[in-house]
DNA sequence: GCATCTAAGTCTAGTTGACAGACTCAGATC
DNA sequence: GATCTGAGTCTGTCAACTAGACTTAGATGC
C-alpha cells in the first residue's frame, strides 16, 4: 500500500485540487460565487458588492456560465428590456464546503477581536453550524494528522527521480 | 432579526471570505499548500511538484512564511551548507477543511471518468472520510438552502442604496 | 423616426505580475 | 582557491489587471 509520504516519489498528474484552482483559483472568482450564494444575481450588484472591475467581472461570469456554476436566466424590469442574471447551479451549490471553510478560517485567524462579521446557521433550528471531517464508519477525524492519502481509482501519477 | 437576503442592501466590510484570500486567493499559494500537506518541504522538491515559477515560489513561500501559515526550520545534509525547508504552523494547518473541500468538489465535477485520483482515509480506521456540515444541535445541514446567515458581533455593514 | 433611459457590458492605455531562462549566492569540502 | 549544490535572484518579454471612458440594446414616449 503506498501512502502519500512514498508518494512523494510521484507526481499526481490528474489532481483533483489542481482541477477545481484552474475553474476557481483566483480572487474575483471566489468574490463573485461568495455573493451568488448571498443571493445577488445582477451584473451592476455584483460589480457593486465585489468591486471587481466590469471586464474582469464580465470574463468571470462568463466562465462560470460556461463551467457550468452559473446559469443566466432572463428578467425584465417594467419599462425596460429583457436582461439575464446569474444564478447557481447545482454544481456551484456543492461549493458551499469550500466557501464554508473558507469562512471559517478567516473567521479564526484573520477576523477582528470583535468575532466573525457573519455567523451561518442551520435553517430549521437556529444553531451554528460547522464543518467536521467525518469517516463513513462515522468517527470524527480531527485534521490531517488522523488522515491518510493514497492513490485513487483514477489515478495518474509521474515518477520523480 | 435580519437575514442574509435582507444584507443585500448592506455590502459586509470585513468579509472573512475576503480576508482569507486576500492570503490565499491564487493558485500557486493553493498548490504550495497542497505539497505542504503531502509533506514536500525543500524549495526543489516544492518547485518540481508545483511547477511554479522559481520567482513565484520563493514570493509564496515568503508570503506564507510572513502570514504565519509556514515556519522555516533548518537543516543539513552532510557535506552541505545549512538550508531551511519549510513546514505548516497550526494556522497552516488548520487550512485542511479547505483542501479536502476543493478535492472533493474536483472529484465529483472534474476527475476522469476512472474516479478520483486520491482518496483520503481516517488513519486509524482506513474508511474514506468527507466533509459534513453540522450545527452545535448535531443535525446535518445539506448544503445552501438548509442554512442561513446573519450579521455575527463583528459585523461591520455598509448601505447599499 | 428620433431621443431618452438604463443596465450590461466593451474598449484603451497604463500598471502589475507571471514567465522562461540565465545567473548568483553561500557554506562545506578538498 | 576551486568545486559543488540547493536556494534563491535577476532580466526582458508577455499576459492579465486596472481605472476610466465609451458603446450597446431594447423599451418607451413624443
Amino acid at each position: 500500500m503506498v501512502t502519500m509520504r512514498d508518494m512523494r516519489r510521484y507526481r499526481v498528474e490528474n489532481c483533483s485540487i489542481e482541477r477545481t484552482l484552474a475553474v476557481l483559483g483566483e480572487k474575483w472568482t471566489f468574490l463573485v460565487l461568495r455573493e451568488a450564494f448571498n443571493g445577488v444575481r445582477r451584473f451592476a450588484d455584483l460589480q457593486t458588492r465585489t468591486g471587481a472591475p466590469r471586464q474582469v467581472l464580465s470574463a468571470r461570469l462568463s466562465r462560470l456560465v460556461d463551467e457550468g456554476l452559473l446559469r443566466k436566466v432572463p428578467y425584465q424590469e417594467p419599462g425596460q428590456r429583457q436582461r439575464d442574471e446569474y444564478r447557481l447551479t447545482e454544481k456551484g451549490l456543492d461549493l458551499y464546503p469550500i466557501m464554508i471553510a473558507l469562512m471559517h478560517w478567516g473567521d479564526r485567524y484573520l477576523a477582528d477581536p470583535e468575532g466573525p462579521p457573519v455567523v451561518v446557521t442551520h435553517r430549521d433550528c437556529g444553531a451554528p453550524v460547522a464543518l467536521h471531517l467525518i469517516c463513513e464508519e462515522g468517527h470524527e477525524v480531527g485534521g490531517p494528522r488522523e488522515a491518510t492519502s493514497h492513490p485513487g481509482p483514477g489515478a495518474r501519477l509521474t515518477a520523480l527521480a
